[in-house]
DNA sequence: GACTTACCGTAATGCCTGCTCCAATTGGAG
DNA sequence: CTCCAATTGGAGCAGGCATTACGGTAAGTC
């Protein structure tokens, strides 16, 4: 171990309140959404004053864009096409649809104040919540280009169509889990719906090639 | 002019006059969710003093609960299994689906708000959201016969995990459709997953009797 | 006409909200 | 040491919130 030679750790703060912060605002958004986050119980969980929070960031708005930034960027790293070694592109695609439903077991406070947030309508639309289509879009990319590499034979309107049914089955189950509880084996039904969608590409295919 | 008699209705409002709150209150609740709902909100749309409100309604939690019990009145009474005249019994669960993507394009407004109300988290739960769960109850009974109808061969696990994907599809499509907004075409993407759900059933019969 | 019941209107209650102001503290640089 | 910039502490403001108190009015009953 070292001497740290300029740091140490224990100058003003600033870098390490700000993930303090943000922690306490994704539990708290992600339990009560947006307009049951109030800045005072955020402020409450991380132990600074409301001061301190509008110090980090502009205003409300801008601490929610933030902290789904962040839950997005440690989402998105936990999720990625498994290596060549895992098996046939199919097993690789169920591996990962494990690893997205395992994620989400562990950390569903993003999905949650996602679904929130663009369910909501509001007549002046919040920035985190065109945060959160962007973040959205990205992951609906990289969806595509799996389909599209498990399923190389299918056209662009087939990939369309099956990656719109697949975010809408992982959407779906996501919810049942929340409603029912432990009940609902995310990562089972995670595999069980990639195994279905992966068929259902095959006939796709096999259909438009007839 | 005498004051003639004004024959229809004018006097002595009280049913209808609920029937507006409620009107007003879906609207609100199903575009900005429970907390974004407030009361002052509704008595604007509906033309009436919030003292009204709650000479209808215990408070603001009542009033949320009575809108989705309303709402889901309305909703069920839509969707039906089709009579025999439709065709096999798959033409007639596919029928049915197609009738409540309709209803839900229609009236989107019981889905959101029960969805929003649904991921919510609060310490004290509100009536309304337990309201929300029973009637997602009976909907989900419902489904669990028209699969077992459809599908008689399914022992009761695999009735009950089919009906769980067919709502999770259900779901996630119809939140598909609230972030892409009309490119998504309901109708047919819940005829294609009642499809893809009754093939996915045959297929587990098929194998459990090996 | 007196009394009751059902409903509407006004105005207020007290709490909570997002947000700001400003003074205090701290660590580093000169 | 002094000075500066980064942070925190806490008090405070105007506005919005759910909810209520209370009085008024119209109709129905006797």
């Amino acid at each position: 171990m070292t001497g740290p030679r300029t740091s140490g750790k224990k100058r003003a703060n600033g870098v390490e309140s700000r993930q303090r912060i943000l922690d306490a605002a994704v539990a708290i958004a992600g339990e009560r959404g947006y307009d049951g986050t109030s800045i005072a119980a955020v402020s409450a969980r991380c132990g600074l004053p409301a001061s301190s929070i509008y110090w980090h960031f502009r205003d409300k708005d801008d601490l929610i864009a933030a902290v789904i930034e962040r839950s997005f960027e440690t989402w998105l790293a936990a999720v990625e096409l498994p290596g060549e070694e895992a098996g046939t592109p199919l097993d690789r695609a169920v591996i990962m649809a494990a690893n997205v439903a395992k994620s989400l077991v562990n950390e569903p406070d993003f999905l949650r104040l996602g679904l929130m947030l663009a369910l909501e309508r509001r007549p002046e639309e919040p920035r985190s919540r065109t945060v959160f289509f962007q973040v959205r879009h990205i992951a609906r990319q990289r969806i595509e280009e799996v389909v599209r590499f498990v399923l190389p034979q299918l056209d662009d309107d087939a990939v369309r169509v099956l990656t719109t049914y697949a975010i809408a089955g992982a959407d779906g189950l996501f919810v049942q889990r929340e409603f029912n509880g432990d009940s609902v084996d995310l990562v089972e039904m995670f595999q069980f719906h990639a195994r279905l969608v992966y068929e259902t590409g095959l006939r796709m295919a096999a259909e438009s090639a007839r």
